[in-house]
DNA sequence: CGGTACATGATTAGTCATGTACCGGTGCTCTAAT
């Protein structure tokens, strides 16, 4: 056992500066780490506390410390939720090859031998981490085995994953807050590089945490320039990408919206003479673990990717992220443009972008989901426990489909799981009125997902300072211009005036007639921005605001 | 939702306008055939 274990009571735990101490003392003993940042420790405090937090850091800004440290003090293993096994098993091989650290990891990957033998070894002591993905959790005995290790404490990784993926992808993540419960409920801490305020409020009520302590910093990154050009045609932006492969050092990563732009691009590029290879989630598993092998060692200098590519990239030296396509959000552009420049040197994010790039994005959003078999699958759900394999015959649904049906009837009260079958629960709402309900859910899931690819233009089109933009999308304010934008360069920015502040103090609650209750972001010229709970962000005219009395101010 | 690729038709030689079919991201897991 290592030095310095403690319980969630110990007496220490009520004095911070002791447990700080502590805290460092682990984070050198065991990791060799010199120091760590307040948004490092204030977080590790209160998970010794047995307090839980969401911790928002950028990418290299040291987030596997804020569960790793304090795992090594608490008297029990630390379950370890990851979306992806490539990152796991970085992650795995990281701490195995630290002194007197073990992790292990169950998954798909691993025999049922080794399970076991993973399992064992924690049970044991001789693991103090234990990797595990969402839909491993899923089966009940899974979870027993788990729950008998009597965690100390859930880290979950790649949080906004929840946000991101939950709702029509990998439905497992929304039913993380049950599955932690499942397994004894030890402090949780969420960690991830960004997540905008519904994101963050999202992973609270999806994982169920407990007034957590919540932690945002660096969300600014002083040393990555942000520019954005507006191309009327492909050929411009084929030029512009051509210009900033020549000027600039390379590593770089160069983002596309689909696979076969993916692999045309880097054609292209590499009959231009420029060492580029492609990157995509439809590409054999060998070719892409390879790919990702030669970006890390360099000896792929430019990687033309979809948003596959992204998670797990520890590499410091990316000079530059290129955009050939607008993101579909604020959320996706900051996550993909702070894998550059982690080294603290200069690096750059180029956004090459057309009007015609949304409506790739509002088909990726969906459109809204048939009445007729929601209210099919509403009622076959009444008719008792059954498998999704069982409700993919009843219903004629396909796996895809039907969790995403299956996931907007949960929200509306409308099916449970027991266990790995699902059903209605005692006060299920009729079939009918079911559907109706998780239509509108869904519809209210859309808009929001539509305000951000909205916002994600607003972002392009703006004239303003672009690293204010960002962090006000995220709930941030700066009062300066960010001076790394193109448009601070252009010296169109200048510090805000009291008299631009609107009527509304910033992130104050304001209700509106029609969108309800929304929280105000910023203010930009006569502009200002509100994001609203069912509706998503919203950009209104502050005189209209003004004048016609649009929103009032609501406490809370 | 909107772009691209290709077909069609009007015409008498290649081109152009219009119509239409098709396509589009992210990963876990288990199973069965080699």
């Amino acid at each position: 056992m290592p030095l310095g274990c403690v319980g969630h009571d110990g007496g220490a735990m009520r004095l911070p500066f002791l447990l700080s101490r502590r805290l460092r003392r682990a984070a050198r003993t065991h990791f060799g780490w010199r120091r760590l940042r307040p948004g490092q420790l204030a977080p590790m405090r209160a998970l010794l506390r047995g307090r839980d937090a969401l911790v928002v850091l950028p990418t290299g800004g040291g987030k596997s410390a804020v569960y790793q440290v304090p795992a090594l003090m608490l008297t029990g293993p630390t379950v370890v939720i990851s979306p992806l096994l490539a990152l796991q098993q970085d992650q795995i091989n990281a701490l195995n090859n630290r002194a007197g650290i073990s992790a292990v990891r169950v998954s798909s990957a691993e025999t049922p031998g080794q399970r076991s033998a993973a399992l064992e070894a924690v049970r044991k002591g001789l693991a103090r981490f234990l990797f595990i993905t969402p839909e491993q959790l899923t089966d009940p005995e899974r979870l027993a085995e788990v729950k008998a290790l009597r965690p100390a404490l859930v880290a979950v990784d790649e949080a906004h994953c929840i946000s991101a993926w939950g709702y029509d992808f990998r439905p497992d993540y929304l039913a993380l807050g049950r599955m932690i419960e499942g397994i004894g409920r030890p402090p949780v801490v969420a960690l991830t590089a960004t997540a905008s305020p519904p994101v963050r409020d999202d992973i609270i009520e999806r994982l169920r945490l407990r007034d957590p302590l919540v932690v945002v910093s660096g969300l600014d990154r002083p040393n990555l320039f942000l520019e954005v050009t507006h191309c009327p045609d492909e050929e411009y932006r084929w030029r512009r990408l051509l210009a900033l492969l020549r000027e600039d050092e390379r590593p770089g990563i160069v983002y596309v919206p689909t696979r076969r732009a993916a692999e045309e691009l880097g054609e292209r590029l590499s009959s231009a003479g420029f060492a580029a290879a492609a990157y995509h989630g439809g590409m054999a598993a060998g070719v892409r673990e390879r790919r990702h092998e030669d970006f890390l060692a360099g000896r792929i200098p430019v990687m033309v990717a979809t948003s596959a590519f992204g998670m797990g990239i520890d590499k410091p030296d990316i000079r530059w992220v290129a955009h050939v396509a607008l993101p579909d959000s604020p959320d996706s552009y900051q996550q993909e443009i702070g894998r550059a420049g982690r080294d603290g040197a200069p690096a750059r994010a180029l956004l090459l972008w057309r009007a015609e790039d949304v409506g790739l994005q509002r088909f990726f959003t969906g459109g809204a989901p048939d009445e007729t078999e929601l209210r099919d699958l509403a009622a076959v759900l009444r008719t008792g426990e059954l498998t999704r394999t069982a409700l993919r015959e009843r219903t004629g649904l396909g796996t895809r489909k039907l969790g995403q049906l299956v996931g907007l009837l949960e929200q509306v009260g409308a099916a449970t799981a027991v266990g790995q079958k699902l059903t209605a629960p005692r006060y299920a709402p009729e079939p009918v009125d079911a559907a109706r309900a998780a239509r509108a859910e869904a519809g209210r899931q859309q808009a929001v997902q539509r305000s951000r690819t909205d916002m994600m233009r607003a972002f392009a089109e703006s004239g303003s300072c672009r690293g204010r933009a960002l962090l006000a999308y995220f709930g941030e304010h700066l009062a300066h211009p960010c001076g790394h934008c193109d448009n601070c360069a252009a010296g169109h920015t200048r510090p805000m005036k009291k008299a631009e502040r609107g009527p509304f103090p910033l992130h104050s609650t304001v209700r509106h007639a029609e969108w309800g209750l929304g929280m105000v972001l910023s203010y930009e010229s006569d502009r200002m921005t509100v994001l609203f709970d069912d509706v998503g962000y919203k950009t209104l005219s502050v005189p209209v605001v003004r004048d016609q009395g649009l929103l009032v101010a609501e406490a809370g």
